[in-house]
DNA sequence: CGGCAGAGTTAGTGTACCCTAATTCTGGTA
DNA sequence: TACCAGAATTAGGGTACACTAACTCTGCCG
């Protein structure tokens, strides 16, 4: 077998990566899967020999197009499932990460098909990222952390990061949620809390919580 | 991790083929595993070091309790996964074994109770074959084939083989299903085909087919 | 009860990941 | 520009499973 599941998710963190750093360095891609650099450069290697990645030692790697495609099929997967483990099995939001990462990898064609159609197609998964459709296309997204506002701002929350279950459940609480409006109230200096007003309640936000909820300006 | 998929595969394997060989030996699973006896060898070895197998070398292993447990767990998972597959997405019975053989070794707690749940606690899968409870208590299972059968039997179809697709797709157009009723009608000599009474029509088993039906007779 | 066929194991190889330790490269700073 | 810290790679080792080829054991049969 030529793609196993520690593959796709290599490629999975190579292009998230990407998005902010272009070629993905050794160290970023270390740090992401939790294991040793040293054990990373044997698996680019390989990757780039079956043409999956470029490969450009000691300066780091970008996905090829064939590489590109096995990692949005792969995100595509784990979206999918992720909401249909909501919607279908009701799942909370903070419970399905950890399930969908292993899930990602075996289902078929046919499942995956079966589920979007049962979903409607759906463009979000319930952390308000994007699902890339069948043939690889898949919608920008906000980058914009809810941080990184001032007083006055107004914003409404396009994506929260999906892997933190303690987060999940904290900004579940807060009613910070994908759609939610916001209006930054104040904002603490040197990296204090957020005061917001979410649903015309205030609430006040610890600035990592924050780091990790992305909005689209008014 | 001590426990991989493929030992699972194993431990599932060893399980089914204990019921009519016991102990189990090094070619059987092989055989049942599509592998080579020199690679049986290595892993029950491995898997009796971590007492999940008795092996006696040149004999043949058993499960040890603890394997026993496990290789339960994993039928728990494949019949529940199986049913689900039909239930909630549609799937006809030859497609759902290969689904189930990769969901099997990754699914959580949490997902078998609430597909187990969502179906009612069920006792049989699609195929008839017992699904055995959270605790590892599973029903006997008819070991009786249609193919053994004489002209003026009747009996009921408990299961049939789940592995080949083209097998199921054939006894689906025969009405040959789990629950339905058969009367033997005449049995051509040497391995022939079956004749036989199912729904109020006659029908015409080949003799390879009628191996993969289990029936309990009246 | 000796011999032999087939079953099973051992030996040696290869791939896929992982690790630690040692070495080399790179890019920025003095 | 020479140096150095940090980044990256290489070297060497380990586990998990596969394979083929060679050897050994077992049980049956004459
Ligand atoms: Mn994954
Ligand atoms: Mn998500
Ligand atoms: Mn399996
Ligand atoms: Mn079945």
């Amino acid at each position: 077998m030529l793609i196993t599941q520690e593959r796709e998710d290599y490629l999975k963190i190579i292009y998230k990566l990407q998005q902010s750093e272009s070629p993905v360095r050794t160290n970023s891609i270390a740090r992401a899967m939790g294991i040793e650099p040293a054990s990373v450069t044997g698996v680019i290697k390989k990757l780039s020999e079956i043409k999956l990645l470029d490969y450009r030692p000691y300066k780091g790697v970008t996905l090829t197009p064939a590489g590109e495609k096995v990692a949005l099929e792969v995100i595509r997967h784990h979206r999918l499932i992720e909401l249909y483990l909501v919607e279908a099995l009701g799942y909370s939001w903070d419970e399905v990460h950890d399930e969908a990462e292993h899930l990602e990898h075996v289902v078929s064609d046919r499942f995956e098909d079966r589920i979007a159609e049962m979903l409607g197609h759906p463009e979000l998964d319930p952390h308000g990222e994007p699902i890339p459709t069948k043939d690889g296309v898949i919608a920008e997204t906000s980058t914009q952390a809810l941080s990184s506002l001032s007083a006055g701002d107004r914003a409404v929350i396009s994506r929260v990061e999906d892997e933190d279950g303690d987060l999940l459940r904290y900004l579940a609480q807060l009613n910070l949620r994908p759609g939610a409006s916001v209006e930054v109230l104040s904002v603490e200096p040197y990296g204090g809390s957020i005061h917001v007003r979410v649903d015309g309640k205030s609430e006040t936000v610890g600035q990592e919580a924050a780091d990790g909820v992305f909005v689209d300006l008014e």
